[in-house]
RNA sequence: GGCGAGGUAGCUCAGCUGGUUAGAGCGUGGGAAUCAUAAUCCCAAGGUCGCGGGUUCAACUCCCGCCCUCGCCA
């Protein structure tokens, strides 16, 4: 953090998500967040960047999960890539790709590295004694077996440890062994496999890190790799026995495939090619040039795989630089107690979204301004209201809105003047803040920084008071208002990394064409004369009644275990996720009904001839147990308007309409105010 | 058990390489204002900086021991 280097390019990465849940606050405020603004934050200052993510789909969870739901590993995967997926999308993480380890493109990349390694002679083979399940026939981790407890006696220890009484343990010693999976005896098995030598870098890893990263990665960061180059490193196995998952590239290893910990992390590099087969560049500019600077976002349980093991990797390897940061945060609780997703103590994002309904930007306030990134955070519910209320509503909110409302009142919406110079002082001074604070990967420091901002403008309307001057003086309040008015285009410039769903509002209604960074230097940032649109509030304030039936969910879903997540993600999944392109191919639009009237040879269906503004149309439709026909004239409706026309009871159907099902009842799709007939929804 | 991180106002958190009266936001109390989503602005009261030793002219900040929380490892 001291020594500034420049950098041609940036590659960020977010630790892949693992494919067997959907993403929780914990995740977001750990790692997808963070690298979210600081993309931005580098897109927005013009540089080159790729923002790389995806989902980590192998590893034995995922084939136990998978066996459990009587479901296929790919089945599992899919549910949940697809899913978290547009989780990111809709809550603003602006990936430039999210791949996944399951794709063909991975699997010959991570086989690549592999033969590389092997090549190179860099791998150690070793063949050992491992404990397979003849039933499911397939070897297990130590985790899947179980049995008594030697030193307490308590019968479901696991076979590397007892969570009755502590004791470390390894399967050998367990009293009357079984497994997991099926409860068959475990028998031993020969297997062969190759490991990578970790030992072997042991040397210029403490150099790499201790010494010259000391200063510039992140405490937290560097104590946990201390903790583990301080104890010696060891050879890691780089295959195991198991059927889903990369399989090892050499003919003597049917049955075997890398180990997720080898292979995940390689899935960055496989992103980045998937990414540059898009977009037309040469990924190994991003993995493989000095002037490339690679940071990782992760959390504090990935430390050991991004600073140590994937680095060694990379190393051996020969052709790849070195992670310039890996600024891992700490965990985020929640209300009290530690995140976990078996437990289903959760907020989920996706559910999130679902509640509060194109408020993003309130989550990612609140998950930011309480982001772990020394030490372990905690959100609660109320602190989220309070957060919201007073933070964006009180100051940031009300600032720019009583702003732009002056404004509007009293000069038509024009920007009035000219500035003082003193605005552009403030206002460099906040970019300085805002820029230093990111580039050290100090996401709340900034963040506090622009609120900052929005403080010295309410101050500055409360000790000038317009709305008084304008009648006395109307010269001072043009001067008041100007100045307020470039502070708020300062900081709808500066909110952009933070809240970009807030800033594209905002920017609507200033009017204005970009929200580069370099307008932060421009003088003024608004000219004299350019017109405001009307204002509306940007926020509002979260009631006690939303918070109390957060809290509820919550408390709910603990007890029974499992039961809201399962449910949302069983509704979720009772159709397989589609693609945008998927819903594109639907042609729907709003209708007008012309006529209505009994189907002459079916009790349960009407034909009615509707309006899509340009042409007339007939369909039929089967709601005639709930609408009678007058009902639905001139009523505007929902229709899909590229069905193929199909003739139902003798009459031709040339579309079809939407309708709720819910209990038996069907209840039609409208338009919440008058639209025209013919309009898309999308 | 070993290693690492942390224990700072009622709550959530800042406090870099030791140095004047330990900071912010929320909450609380008082005042100003009424343009603004009863939002804003000003002022004040709140802390023996986990506990006990030590180094130093001086320690929240360095060293040692202990207690508690979290993580990694065994």
């Amino acid at each position: 953090m001291t020594k500034k280097k420049t950098f041609k390019r940036f590659l960020v990465t977010s630790a892949l998500p693992y494919a067997n849940g959907p993403i929780h606050i914990g995740h977001l405020s750990g790692a997808y967040l963070p690298a979210d603004i600081y993309v931005r934050y580098l897109r927005l200052k013009g540089k080159d960047v790729k923002f790389i993510c995806g989902s980590d789909e192998h590893g034995v969870p995922i084939t136990i999960r998978a066996r459990q739901e009587g479901i296929s590993p790919q089945e599992l995967v899919d549910r949940y890539h697809f899913l978290n997926k547009e989780t990111f999308e809709r809550i603003g993480i602006s990936f430039d790709i999210y791949h996944r380890t399951s794709d063909p493109l991975h699997h010959k990349t991570a086989q690549d590295f592999f033969l590389r390694l092997y090549e190179k002679g860099l791998l150690i083979e070793q063949e050992t004694e491992q404990y397979y399940d003849p039933e499911a026939q397939m070897f297990l981790a130590d985790r899947y077996i179980i049995g008594t407890c030697p030193k307490c006696g308590y019968e479901k220890a696991y076979g590397d440890q007892c969570e009755k009484c502590g004791t470390a343990l390894s399967p050998d010693e367990l009293v009357n062994p079984r497994s997991a999976l099926t409860g068959a005896t475990p028998i031993k098995r020969k297997s062969k496999h190759w490991y990578f030598p970790l030992d072997k870098h042991e040397d210029w890893l403490k150099k790499w890190i201790l010494e010259e990263h000391a200063n510039d990665w992140k405490p937290n960061v560097i104590g946990q790799c201390k903790s583990w180059l301080e104890q010696g490193l060891k050879p890691r196995a780089v295959t195991r026995d198991l059927d889903w998952g990369v399989p090892v590239p050499l003919p003597e290893a049917k049955g075997k495939v890398l180990y997720v910990w080898f292979e995940a992390p390689i899935g960055y590099i496989s992103a980045t090619k998937a990414l540059a087969q898009q977009e037309g560049f040469d990924w190994k500019l991003y993995w493989q040039d000095k002037e490339t600077a690679i940071i990782h976002f992760i959390g504090k349980d990935n430390i050991v795989f991004h600073c140590i093991i994937f680095p060694a990797m990379l190393k051996a390897h020969g052709d790849f630089i070195l992670p310039e940061n890996v600024p891992a945060n700490e965990f985020m609780n929640l209300e009290g107690d530690k995140i976990s997703t078996s437990r289903n103590w959760a907020i989920w994002v996706h559910e999130y979204l679902q509640d509060f309904p194109d408020e993003q930007d309130l989550l990612r306030y609140v998950l930011t301004r309480n982001m772990p990134e020394l030490k372990d955070s905690e959100f609660t519910w109320k602190d989220f209201q309070t957060k919201v209320n007073t933070e964006l509503v009180g100051n940031l909110g009300n600032f720019i809105y009583r702003t732009l409302t002056l404004i509007h009142r009293y000069f038509e919406g024009i920007v009035p003047s000219e500035p003082r110079n003193f605005i552009y002082e403030w206002i460099a001074a906040s970019k300085t803040a805002v820029e230093e604070s990111i580039e050290t990967f100090r996401f709340r420091e900034a963040l506090w920084s622009v609120m900052e901002l929005a403080q010295k403008g309410n101050q500055l309307l409360s000790e000038e008071e317009p709305w008084k001057t304008f009648k006395e003086n109307p010269d001072q309040a043009k001067q008041t208002l100007t100045d307020a008015i470039q502070t708020v285009v300062a900081l709808n410039i500066l909110m952009q990394p933070f809240m970009p769903f807030t800033a594209e509002k905002l920017r609507k209604t200033i009017n204005l064409s970009n929200l580069s960074w370099n307008i932060l230097e421009q003088k003024p940032l608004i000219p004299q004369g350019h017109k405001i649109n009307a204002p509306k509030p940007l926020f509002r304030k979260i009631t006690d009644e939303e918070i109390e039936r957060q809290i509820k969910k919550l408390k709910g879903g603990m007890t029974t275990q499992n039961t809201t997540s399962q449910k949302s993600e069983q509704q979720l999944a009772e159709k397989p996720l589609i693609e945008y392109d998927d819903f594109s191919k639907l042609d729907l639009r709003v209708a007008k009904v012309i006529s209505a009237e009994k189907h002459p040879n079916a009790d349960r269906l009407l034909v009615l001839k509707i309006s899509l503004g340009t042409e007339e149309r007939t369909i039929v439709a089967g709601i005639a147990q709930h609408y009678s026909p007058e009902e639905l004239i001139g009523k505007n409706i929902v229709v899909v308007a590229n069905l193929k026309p199909r003739k139902l009871r003798g009459i031709e159907s040339q579309g079809m309409l939407l309708a709720a099902h819910d209990d038996g009842k069907v209840i039609l799709l409208t338009t919440d105010k008058e639209a025209s007939p013919g309009a898309r929804v999308l």
